[in-house]
DNA sequence: TTGAAAGCGTTACCAA
DNA sequence: TTGGTAACGCTTTCAA
């Protein structure tokens, strides 16, 4: 069982200063006027007890909770780790907490955590790469003053949206390689379920005008699994001399199976990746990538929400490239 | 400027129904007893209505907030995000939210955290490798009805720990160096700032009657650190056979520096680390290291936590041990 | 089994 | 420049 300590109220300060309530409360909100003398003396008393505001107490009066909701798939996940260290950064700068809910992808965890914030009264919600339906999206949305989606379009009103250009990177990758003299290229393709993947993939098929023999999937972007999508390629399409992979764990894999095929990166082939995991510098060749700097991104989400909630007119719709990263496995 | 709908309160359901806000307070909570028919009316208002209690009033009332505070030094960390991801799910199976914390290693960030989060009436904090001086920390953390420290003892009255066992994980380490014959052992130990690196260093000292020529430090540990190290100790001693690391990129580092050496890992010399990243099953030779599954870290602290605010006796103090993973650097 | 009233700590609104 | 009163939405307490 709980025992809280009795805090010290505003009244408390006001009976010692011989001021009323909301003398106390002006004094704490510099609000009206208030006489220079007596703003002392309560800010004396309020030292003295060491008197904080109840924040619960003020939620309730109807302005603001100073709190608000981040949802995420999975927070172990480094890529939203980074973003919600970026986030929580200009949440505190505008005095605001963070209510981290985790989802493990499970659509029906996120409307039940979407209520729950609602009902402790956020002033705002971040949702990133929900795996929520688009006909559930709106009313789950709509319930908050203020939301910010990253990562998937919304018809919900008022809902912001900060997208990843997924499709405009690969191009540009696939350009780099085409720049460096390629001209037989190939992709191991991502999940299908994934909206990245996808993306990707389009960004691909538009920049190559896309032979599908040229194309392998993967469902899950593993090491292992980039290293047989890469044999298979290999054996279907001998004279490729440049490869896309969807991320870089796979791009991985794809070095290994391109160097059991007895060709070398990037001599004969050259392999690019996209996310720019830690191994990707550590490993010999050291990988050519797209990045983006995930805590800078969840900075720029935080401040979008927070334009909307301070009523400034946020941008509606916000694009991020990635940066194009060239090391040695495509010079 | 925030504008929140209004949203559909206990009084509204009552009198749709027909009934007192308390009848319906009793049907929301189960409490007391209610005739079946009338629950039955206020259930199906509540539906129709689409009523949810309002926990910001709900936590006014001096119960519970059904929120706890998480402070990590930085959640961008892998380390930290995984043990957070466990603290949340426990949190969450206790209809608990968790309000993110980062302090960015700044100890005056800290203590404002804390004073927000006790503002914000959370249930309970978990503090993971705080930064505060131990002469602040009992002040602040018994503001919390519950509080749990990780990896940092304190005198702090109520305050649980949980400790990892450093030194004890080294000492093992040791012990499979020498089972598998190798006789010369040195170290690169980590940073002395550092709790873990101290612990760490302590470990290796009690179990080989450390002679300070067989240790090299590093501020930081890194790759190319620990390459530096290697260097140096093997030009000191250049019979080493075994090589215990501060974590494992210090032991990437090393293993290299080994090899440029013309010594053979693991034939001429095993090598060790700490922490098992992924990088190190990656590489090769594989790894041997030490792991603690971080989201069973997570779990095991949450529920520490929860079994104090539910007035059950928690462990004060409980002490989580590595696993010995044995890969190919020490077989 | 149900309800009325008081209170949680703060702020908005109106009055002095 | 200050204070009284009434909310905010709920639960506790006491009474019926």
């Amino acid at each position: 069982m709980i025992r809280r300590r009795r805090r010290v109220t505003i009244a408390d300060v006001a009976e010692v200063a011989n001021v009323s309530a909301m003398t106390v409360s002006r004094v704490i909100n510099n609000k009206d006027a208030i006489k220079p003398e007596t703003r002392q003396r309560v800010m004396k008393v309020i030292d003295e007890l060491d008197y904080a505001p109840n924040h619960i107490a003020r939620s309730l009066t109807g302005s603001r909770s100073y709190t608000i909701g981040v949802i995420v798939v999975d927070i172990a996940n480094p890529f939203f780790a980074e973003i919600t260290a970026g986030i929580e950064t200009v949440a505190w700068q505008h005095h605001y907490n963070v209510i981290l809910c985790n989802t493990q992808e499970d659509p029906r965890r996120e409307r039940q955590v979407m209520r729950m914030l609602e009902a402790k009264q956020v002033d705002g919600v971040i949702v990133c790469s929900t795996r929520l339906a688009d006909d559930d999206l709106p009313r789950l949305l709509e319930m908050f003053p203020a939301c910010l989606l990253f990562n998937r379009e919304t018809t919900a009103k008022d809902a912001n949206v900060v997208m990843l250009a997924d499709a405009a990177g690969i191009v540009r990758l696939v350009e780099h390689l085409e720049a460096g003299g390629r001209r037989r290229l190939g992709m191991i393709a991502g999940g299908s379920r994934s909206h990245s993947a996808q993306a990707r993939l389009d960004g691909f098929r538009s920049a190559t005008n896309g032979d599908d023999a040229l194309i392998e999937h993967i469902e899950t972007a593993h090491i292992h699994t980039g290293f047989r999508a890469a044999q298979t390629l290999l054996a279907r399409q001998p004279d490729l001399d440049g490869l896309v992979c969807h991320n870089d764990l796979a791009a991985v894999g794809a070095m290994q199976a391109c160097m059991t095929h007895g060709k070398s990166v990037p001599g004969d082939i050259a392999v690019v990746g996209c996310d720019d995991i830690p191994l990707a510098s550590l490993i010999s060749p050291k990988l050519t990538t797209l990045r983006v700097d995930r805590r800078v991104l969840g900075e720029l989400i935080a401040r979008n929400l927070f334009a909307h909630i301070d009523g400034e007119q946020p941008t509606r719709r916000q694009v991020i490239r990635h940066q194009l990263v060239i090391r040695d496995s495509a010079p």
